[in-house]
DNA sequence: ATAACATATGAACTATATTTCATATGACTA
DNA sequence: TAGTCATATGAAATATAGTTCATATGTTAT
C-alpha cells in the first residue's frame, strides 16, 4: 500500500477494469489470473490494477502457494457498489436514454 | 444533458474540484459566479465542471435573471458525498498516515 | 440598440491515466 | 538448482481528462 489520497479513491470506480474486477471479487476471491481470464483484462494490466486497488484499501490479498488471492474489501468497497448496482446502474442508463430519445 | 457513461459517473467524484462544488452546493444553490469566486476556480472551468455534473444528473440548474443557479440533486449525489464524508475522508487519509509511519 | 454583466463553448495546450511489452521477482516441483 | 508457473514492475506508447484563453451567447437595464 503506497499512496491513496481522498480523491485517488474514487478514480478507482471510473474505470470499467477495475469496477469490473471489484464487482467480480464481490462474489469470491481470485487470483490474478482468474481475473485475468474472466475479465479478458491482460496479466500485468491486472497487476497494475491491484495495486491501486490496494492503495487504497479497496482489496486485500494473501499468498497462497505460487498464487496470490485478492479478496474485495467489503467495508470500504460494498457500499460504493452498492450503490453502483442498485441506482447509478438502472438511473444513469436510462437518463441517457430518455435525453436520446428527445 | 448529453452522456453519462456508466463509468463516467464516478469520474465526477474523482476530481478535486468537482467534488468540491457538489461539497458546496450540498450546503446551498449557488450562480456559476459564486462558486467560481468560494471555490478559486476559473469561470469557465465551473461552466466546464457544471456541464459534466448535469450530464450525470448530480446537479440541477435554472435560470435566475442573469445568473444560473445550480443545486445539487441530493437523490443522486448524496449517497456517495455522504461515504465520501463519513468515512473515505477518515479512512482513507489515516490509512496512508499509517503506512507511512511503517 | 447598446452597454454591462453572467455564463457557455471550442480549440489548443498541458497533465494524468491507461495500456502494452519485455523482463524481473517469487514460489513450487522434479 | 534448473525449470515452470504466477505475479509484479518499469518504461514507452497511447488515450483521456483537466485547464486556459479568447470569444460567443444569453439576459437585463439604460
Amino acid at each position: 500500500m503506497t499512496n491513496c489520497s481522498c480523491d485517488s479513491f474514487f478514480v478507482n470506480f471510473s474505470n470499467k477494469a477495475r469496477l469490473n474486477i471489484m464487482l467480480l471479487l464481490k462474489t469470491r476471491a481470485c487470483d490474478v489470473t482468474t481475473i485475468s481470464r474472466n475479465l479478458k483484462i491482460e496479466q500485468s494490466l491486472v497487476s497494475h490494477n491491484m495495486t491501486k486497488l490496494l492503495s487504497c484499501n479497496l482489496v486485500q490479498s494473501k499468498r497462497e502457494g505460487k498464487t496470490k488471492i485478492y479478496s474485495l474489501n467489503k467495508k470500504v468497497a460494498l457500499p460504493i457498489l452498492d450503490i453502483y448496482e442498485k441506482n447509478i446502474l438502472k438511473n444513469c442508463c436510462s437518463i441517457c436514454k430518455n435525453e436520446k430519445k428527445k
